[in-house]
DNA sequence: ACCTCACTTCGATCATTATCGAAATGACTG
DNA sequence: CAGTCATTTCGATAATGATCGAAGTGAGGT
């Protein structure tokens, strides 16, 4: 991972609304939600959601997928893990027992082998 | 951890030298660096360095210790696991195989069990 | 006790970002 | 093929954050 990368995922989980949306998606798992109930969730009008949605989007940290009349959103579990592996990396210059962390639900182990 | 705290932590982590910063610091481990180290090292003004040490430490996530002359500045390591944990928390509903990172040096073990 | 050096605080300027309602888009449904 | 509904884009406003030089602070050395 390049550090511009990190930049911009660490700049997009910095703000309060995005935080409550990355942690309900990570949380939600393979199945994901659509836009409208996580402004339902947070309380927030639609349009604000959608700006921070495409921040997530940009750094990389959601995907999107239509189904029906909705689109989905979900974590992308391997952009993470990138980016906690980029924080870590090279903890205490190697010296002690530091576990890199590693989600994958099921339908998303394809990326991460 | 607090959504707050969680947020002042990737808050001042999104941003480039103190990223920088918190990373060398991180593979600096127990020995830390002094704050005129790193300016050197990223090439930016004691001043501007000054300024993002304060935010950083303010998040919690660096500490400051006096030797001699220099302040030494180090890593927070169970601030950094805390927030890697909060952001895996539920982590796909609990379904998988989500490990949680921990990283703990020689010195810092006392305070992560 | 003074002086020196490492670091921090101050003050001003510039840039980036969050917010929301209204209007537009675009894909499914009947 | 037209209507409807979920979501995004637009435009304007307000707030927060980054930057750097100069001046200040305070612990150590001599």
């Amino acid at each position: 991972m390049e550090a511009g990368q990190a930049i911009s995922a660490l700049g997009a989980l910095a703000q309060e609304h995005r935080l409550q949306t990355f942690r309900l998606l990570v949380q939600a798992g393979d199945a994901g939600m659509p836009a409208g109930a996580i402004a339902g969730a947070l309380g927030i009008p639609g349009s604000s959601l959608s700006f921070h949605l495409a921040q997530l989007a940009a750094a990389g940290l959601v995907t999107q997928e239509r189904r029906h009349r909705s689109l989905i959103y979900r974590a992308d579990y391997p952009a993470m893990n990138a980016l906690v592996g980029y924080l870590m990396e090279n903890c205490c210059a190697g010296q002690a027992k530091c576990g890199p962390a590693a989600c994958a639900p099921a339908a998303a182990e394809k990326e991460t082998p």
